[in-house]
DNA sequence: TACTTTTGCTTAACAGTGTTAGATTTTTAT
DNA sequence: ATAAAAATCTAACACTGTTAAGCAAAAGTA
């Protein structure tokens, strides 16, 4: 009798269930209200059943990370693929990693402690190496002098990474500046690091 | 009989005495090991003695986010008044952030929200304020176009912010660049604003 | 000195948190 | 129908921030 996948089936509905229960109750409170109770009320549970599903709940902070790296990963993707020319792609792509942070800003704040007090384990996440090494490999391509050095490519890689990182940063905790003067910052700042990539 | 000053001296002992234990709990374990009972341990009271003194937990950590700014302000004035040329005193107090960052990280992570989900309020703290005008005056005295633009200087203060901010918090969320990458960014980064300042 | 008021401080409690152990109910297998 | 296993809940522990009530010592007043 199939009730063996029927059950699988059901166990990993609850697991899913408790991962957008959780993502439902942080969009509407915050992070700072998210607790295993209010995980159980949604779901319809007891929280001790969330125990058989993950092993506390810094694992379903971190199958929420894996998660948004994941989709970071893929948006990061698609707007390199959505280009041709090397320069554009990198623009397309940080671009891309920008609208993420806002659009998804729960996930983001998560995955890089903004505000948020993410233990120290996504260092060595193989799903946020991911988007890493999208970005390295799109600098590469624009490094005219080989072989490419790893301290450049990393020198420049940082440099992106922490004005745009910076830029959402300073936005989802204070109100930084206007929407328009972000957009220039960001997008002046992209073609002048490029443009320097070689220097 | 002086027995009031005497009074008001102690319990001015009292509210520093809970500031600094709290700074010491931090230091040891943490921000999110902070509570109300750990800091009565260290100033051998019970725990509501200390709303004596400050309206709750928040009020504590507003305080401190206070003193901080304050610090950073003074840090980044001496910086300033080290120098005499413009250009170099501008990358003297971004370096002087830069320091401060790390010096007290603990501070710097409350008074930007690295980590740590500390509440809406140094939006118009005018401690904070002081920082920004110094950085401000400093950019515009390099602005060569008069009368300068407000929105100019506003996006030259946020690139230099969110970059220097940027590459600060990857470094205490994660472990971002080792430190010679990191001088390396940061310095060539300011020079490379600083020099485009009029572009 | 005796009495009252104020002050300083503590204990106890409430509602919430993450988490675990034990009991109980429901489902499955024999 | 009965025994075993799985699913789920209740109760508890040790925490958290915060408040109210009580006690004991000090100060003020007659």
């Amino acid at each position: 009798m199939g009730s063996k996948e029927r059950i699988q089936r059901q166990k990993e509905d609850t697991r899913k269930g408790i991962l957008d229960a959780a993502l439902q109750i942080v969009k509407q409170e915050g992070w700072a209200a998210l607790s295993m109770r209010k995980i159980a009320d949604v779901i319809e549970y007891t929280a001790p059943i969330i125990y058989e599903y993950f092993p506390n709940k810094e694992g379903i902070l971190l199958e929420l990370t894996r998660q948004g790296y994941i989709n970071l990963g893929l948006k990061v993707k698609e707007a390199r693929d959505s280009k041709t020319d090397p320069e554009e792609q990198l623009e397309s792509m940080w671009l891309a990693y920008w609208d993420f942070a806002f659009a998804e800003s729960e996930f983001y704040q998560l995955m890089y402690g903004v505000q948020v007090n993410c233990c120290e384990m996504y260092k060595k996440m193989p799903e946020a190496e991911y988007t890493t090494d999208l970005f390295y490999d799109a600098i590469e391509v624009l490094l005219v002098k080989q072989p490419v050095s790893e301290d450049v490519s990393c020198l420049k890689y940082y440099t992106f990474w922490s004005l745009i990182h910076g830029l959402i940063s300073l936005n989802l905790v204070q109100k930084g500046a206007n929407d328009q003067i972000n957009q220039e910052i960001l997008r002046s700042a992209i073609k002048a690091i490029i443009k320097t990539i070689n220097d």
